[in-house]
DNA sequence: CAAATCCTAAATGTCGGACAAATGAAAAAA
DNA sequence: TTTTTTCATTTGTCCGACATTTAGGATTTG
């Protein structure tokens, strides 16, 4: 693709395609860093630049030791999932991400998970739901922790729907909007609305009425819209 | 979060927590790697190797010379949507996922985007889908090009919903899958089924009839399974 | 002989210094 | 004023050294 113009990216680029398309497989053990520096006629200080590039995609793991060393990493869905929220959340904050898109973004995505968690949700899925209803329920909550207990709800409705790709996908647009939920002050009155509108959701699993599902995310996106803009609405009044 | 037991990850943590919590906006130049090192009491070498792990997740750049130094960037969808392909793309290969649960994600992604693009799709982009279908129909492609026409098709109708998040995270999905889709042979028949599906999905999208996307898209989706079904079956009985 | 201990070689992690190359800005020349 | 030159700053690269970790062999001990 690109012409990388510094040694250490092009080498660490290279080393990418090798993983990439498959000529260095899962466990594989990559040269020493001395034998790496000789093979591309560097220093051993750009190979370690290089290798730190990929450590940072979780591309590799590093052992110390006699027989330690540069391995290709297993790429397990936490981590993924791990880069993919710091990269959504930082995607959201810097791209002046309007919350009426990124809303849109996530329970499109939710919605999407409906006929499948409705045709396979677990009772322990149904459990877990249920159980962060009572949460969000209880009066002492802070506002993060009803934030909190929210996004677990919604992780615990992703995966009902028993595709790990999809949990994955929805990971990082639920999780990277989280800074722009915790802006929002849940009073009472709001948190009763919310829980009911999560009651229907759970209920609409346990009956496996996809129908019912999708119209309870529907509402709960037209009314999390209507909390922010009164929250924007808010901030403008105070500032003007 | 974790303890990074390497100095040049605790490091590259730390200023990983001062962008993704504001303390470092867009644009900010961070102090030079001498200083760094000052500052951090590591040497140089250790801060460098710090600055190309941020550098590998694009969150800062490096500039030469005298007015240098590392910079916050700005992470654009471009470079977020590159990230993504490789990791989805190590994911489905790396962790034993199927061509079934891959495409169930893909599909259900989709299908979240046909309401979006039935209300919101303009003349240009129908005016893609369409081009896009007349390549796919050209009798010389070759099997890769297919795919790349199948890719863009996709790609065009998720565009057309408008949000780019959801764009975002498609491309994800979608490409991610493309080393799977090419293992499949499109024969001249084959295509004209998916040629015809399409259509309908153009068609659809024209007419803003979510209901006859949706249809569409489920019918795509069955026969694409079936494809990939066929496939495993005949590398199973010659391998038998 | 078996088990525990020690030793050693190999590898990564860290350090410090050195020079090259790029680059913007100040200083000098036209 | 405009152009050229010089220069200080900063990243990119290289080298050599030592510390730290660790697996496995060698040695000692019961």
């Amino acid at each position: 693709m690109k012409k990388p113009v510094d040694l250490s990216a092009r080498i660490a680029s290279d080393i990418r395609a090798s993983i990439v398309e498959g000529r260095l497989i899962v466990g594989d053990r990559l040269p020493s860093e001395s034998e790496l520096a000789e093979q591309f006629g560097v220093s051993r200080s750009t190979v370690r630049e290089a290798l730190k590039r990929l450590a940072a995609q979780s591309l590799i793991r590093t052992q110390r030791g006699a027989a330690g060393g540069a391995f290709v990493n297993h790429l397990s869905f936490e981590d993924a999932m791990a880069q993919q929220v710091t990269t959504a959340t930082l995607l959201l904050s810097m791209n002046a991400i309007s919350f009426d898109v990124a809303c849109e973004a996530r329970f499109a995505l939710e919605r999407a998970c409906a006929p499948l968690a409705a045709a396979r949700r677990t009772e322990d899925q149904l459990a877990r739901l249920r159980s962060e209803i009572g949460r969000q329920s209880q009066p002492g909550l802070t506002d993060e922790e009803f934030c909190a207990s929210d996004v677990a709800f919604h992780r615990a409705l992703v995966d009902g729907a028993g595709n790990p790709v999809l949990s994955y996908q929805l990971a990082g647009a639920v999780e990277g909007m989280l800074p722009l939920m915790n802006m929002i002050t849940f009073t009472a009155r709001k948190r009763v609305q919310i829980v009911n509108l999560h009651s229907r959701i759970a209920e609409g699993l346990t009956r496996r009425d996809t129908v019912a599902v999708e119209a309870a995310l529907h509402g709960l996106e037209d009314y999390t819209r209507t909390l922010a803009r009164d929250v924007m609405a808010a901030r403008e009044a105070a500032r003007g």
